[in-house]
DNA sequence: TGCGCTCTCTTAAGCGCTTAAGTACCGTAG
DNA sequence: CTACGGTACTTAAGCGCTTAAGAGAGCGCA
């Protein structure tokens, strides 16, 4: 332990002997300041001040039955984030290594730099989402939890167990073992499959935000050959790949049945399954991707390959992180509003959302998408 | 309230019946499964997610006299970046206003985007720091919390109540109200005085990244005229200064005694002494900022002056931000290892950041800055 | 057969608050 | 002088866990 011995914590004992008062004219000077007079209310906090008395959440918590805090879970948030600039494991282990000793300087080098400040690793999605999740909570004057765990039942029960409510971007198994908690504390899920749960769900319109993207390529660039990269494995993905095979058909082309698999976590196959439409010579004019994430790997690997960007292969994007503003050429996109979303899920759980529909089901927010044509498309 | 009526809290109780054990074993069931039959820990595992069981961390926290939270404290975040870009306020208002409601679609408007995807906003150096802090707290495994609120002493006693350590950073006034709780649990503070109150500090060493920057501006580029823009209202603020007339009195200079204040808070000083300069013929040749947002709100004005960067007026940041990579010119500033110093942060109030100082004083992590030349002093 | 040991499980005492209910006191009305 | 109501404060019972200490069963061994 890095810590000296502390002095047992302060409490309500404490500061009541030093007021010489009793325990619940401490607690009353805090909570129900109205009830006592002046000169004892003063008394109190002055001698908390004193003491340096600071509450026991864990006590207020469990006399009161809740915590007061908003928690934000995300699945393994951190290893999908390792994995992805394979570079960043490394970073996480060599910063676990060397000691930090008593005052001393730390050497820094521009390699952590490049790395460390690298916008397609940050912010991202759940970046944005969940500054607009704390950003709501404090302006309603609460603290907010931030966890990311795997998604076995204890993990998510542990979460569970320490917030008032509690809301999730959630990984592809674990909606059975979230649904278990909607029955005690509000659980709002990012971009979950309609669930019979309790659950509440904050989400994009998927099957929009696509239509566009789709309509702009075939109607303006009047494109005829397409293949979509991203996987099934999220709702989100689903939504998408389903409304790209609908436009297809609408325009009367024939979509393929697989996307392209763009695996962010495990060995790439993305890559390899581009290699070979291009050696089949059956490079298609247009790459719809499921992610701005997918968008810029798939215009690193097609670039790889030798095309051009938007010349040869037109690239899409879907989310509107800034890397894909900042990227060359800049991604078209459909961008969802983020911080608003986190806003909205804070709102829903805080319970200060309005209403709850009449029949009683969950709230499910669906929030409209907008369009930014760029240059990866041919425009801008 | 949003929520229908919710079931009370599953408890060691209700598990306890439903699985015929004591609740002592539904403890053990969780923390100690060694010391349990593995029939019996398999019946209590059984039980508990077949009623939903969410051990309640408060108890726990109680019975256990630590959280296992680590706290990251932020004073008035909020209200400061509410008042930067003045569109905020509104924003923030405007999200309050209209009632979310049952299934819907809502809309949002380009306005919108463009606000809260303003790399100016987002994000800053407190996000970043509070990225590697959050980062290494999972990789511990621990949760995190996140709060902001006043400097008072309520306020932060209760931040300080709900964790087992705590990070802030400091305003002007909050030295004295934190010193209060290190001798019950750990605090770090970023970027503050040297105390003798027992909390820990982890910083970037301004001096020598002022020295940097300087040394750049005089040996390099010549500059013989200076103005020094920002605050004296943080540590780092004072150290930047007390280093910039140093240098400036090591090259033979005479520097001012006050820099031109530039507040991001209240009415924008800044502006009115620039055009000052500006009308008495006296606009230095290079402006040396406190922070990169203050060279960046710097640089709009000097342009709108009339005058151009980095052709008549040299503008340097420091922190480096992602907005001053993206700004035109690209500013040439001082980087912090922000992610790191929020790792060590957290390392330190976890105690896993190796053995205290021989002497019991508390740690005192000084980051080396990294000085990135670009375009905004006519480099690059 | 009895003793001690291990393994498994239970009993029960808190942890530090909140709060309903109770008490003491004071001023005023009857 | 008593009755009464209001204010200011105290008493004491939990809240749901953890954990030290204890109990009981089963076993090996003398």
């Amino acid at each position: 332990m890095s810590e000296r011995p502390r002095t047992r914590r302060t409490t309500v004992y404490d500061v009541a002997q030093e007021a010489g008062v009793s325990i619940a004219s401490v607690s009353f000077a805090f909570r129900r300041p109205e009830q006592l007079s002046d000169a004892t209310r003063e008394r109190v906090l002055e001698a908390a001040r004193r003491l340096g008395y600071a509450p026991s959440a864990s006590a207020r918590g469990l006399a009161r039955g809740r915590t007061g805090i908003l928690g934000l879970h995300a699945f393994d948030l951190m290893l999908e984030r390792a994995h992805e600039p394979e570079a960043r494991v490394r970073a996480l282990r060599d910063l676990h290594s060397p000691d930090l000793e008593g005052p001393r300087t730390i050497a820094w080098t521009e390699t952590d730099d490049e790395l460390l400040a690298d916008p397609r690793a940050f912010p991202l999605y759940v970046d944005e989402v969940q500054r607009g999740f704390a950003l709501e909570c404090w302006v309603m004057g609460r603290p907010v939890m931030l966890s990311s765990g795997s998604d076995n039942d204890v993990s998510v029960a542990d979460t569970a167990g320490r917030v008032d409510g509690l809301a999730i971007f959630p990984s592809e198994g674990s909606a059975a073992a979230l649904s278990r908690f909607s029955s005690s504390i509000p659980i709002v899920l990012f971009s979950a499959a309609p669930a019979a749960d309790g659950h509440h769900r904050v989400r994009v319109d998927n099957t929009g935000g696509m239509r566009e993207i789709m309509a702009h390529l075939l109607d303006v660039h009047g494109v005829r050959s397409f293949a979509f990269v991203g996987r099934l494995d999220s709702w989100d993905g689903e939504e998408r790949f389903a409304q790209y095979r609908e436009s297809l058909i609408q325009a009367g082309l024939a979509p393929e049945d697989e996307p392209v698999d763009a695996t962010v976590r495990g060995p790439d196959r993305m890559a390899e399954q581009l290699h070979a439409l291009a050696a089949a010579g059956r490079m298609p004019r247009a790459l719809v991707c499921s992610t701005d994430q997918n968008a810029l790997a798939a215009m690193d690997v097609v670039r790889e390959l030798g095309f051009r960007v938007p010349d040869d292969v037109i690239v899409t994007g879907f989310d509107g992180i800034l890397a894909g503003r900042l990227s060359t050429p800049a991604l078209t996109t459909v961008r969802q509003p983020m911080e608003a979303m986190g806003r909205a899920a804070a709102r829903i759980l805080a319970g200060t959302a309005g209403p709850l529909p009449e029949d009683g089901s969950p709230f499910d927010a669906v929030f409209a998408p907008a369009l930014f044509v760029r240059a990866s498309c041919g425009c801008g």
